[in-house]
DNA sequence: CCCGTCGTCAACCCTACGGTTGAAGAAAGC
DNA sequence: GCTTTCTTCAACCGTAGGGTTGACGACGGG
């Protein structure tokens, strides 16, 4: 379907999931314990954490006819480390004024900035 | 309409905008310039523009006929902060075997673990 | 064994999203 | 002034997303 990037961050775009992701970093819990907060039904709690589950951002363990929902560090790195590396290029680029310099310029070879966008399949 | 993380993250969900923002690190383009890679319509990609721009990741500042768009990195870094704070919390508790300790002891306080997780509006 | 509980599957509704084409607005160039 | 270039607005189309209700599968407890 998605690559996994877009699949992570769709999945953190919805406030509940969100929600769920930050109640999970405390602790596992069970679906009818995630989903007692909520206004919703148990069927729409279900569906976010199964859409959190294809984004590998939870697991699913069978205890009982309980399922015990646990959080995933791997897709949340992953997210962070893209996050990160753009930020941090907006913020030198910030710092160094270069948009300044491009308009003064016309936009021409200013600087020596290495190569930073990559394509999105390159990723480790 | 939707606070500021999910627009952020609805934004960064789709993989066009995505090389956008990388693009967009390395140097401001304009609307036309960053169109031209890839094969849609111009106007899906003012689309996609105006989503990021709504999302703060972007802004436009008019250049003659020509806009200049520029990435911000406020909103990166909101992200991104969102990110790593949950991305600790489950690394931690991945390091700690909290989720095998809970399972043995019946989830009663295992840890002095400090209530990590928020209400979304908190954020600074 | 039957019942109650937990969770998911299935069908459906409505809205949002990404794409298209066509037209219009704004500014430079001739 | 008229045309050309750059960008956005508007209307439309198909599909995916989040919600609902209803029914079903899988277990543990009486």
């Amino acid at each position: 379907m998605a690559d996994s990037l877009s699949k992570a961050f769709s999945a953190l775009a919805d406030p509940t999931r969100r929600d769920l992701v930050a109640r999970l970093a405390v602790a596992d819990a069970t679906v009818g314990e995630l989903a007692k907060p909520y206004d919703v039904s148990v069927q729409a709690v279900s569906k976010h954490l199964r859409v959190l589950e294809e984004a590998g951002l939870v697991t699913k363990t069978r205890d009982a006819q309980r399922r015990s929902v646990h959080l995933e560090a791997d897709v949340l790195d992953l997210a962070t480390a893209w996050l990160e590396r753009y930020r941090r290029a907006a913020e030198a680029r910030y710092d160094r004024l270069d948009a300044v310099l491009a308009e003064l310029d016309g936009g021409a070879g200013t600087t020596d900035t290495a190569p930073i966008a990559e394509q999105e399949g390159t990723a480790s």
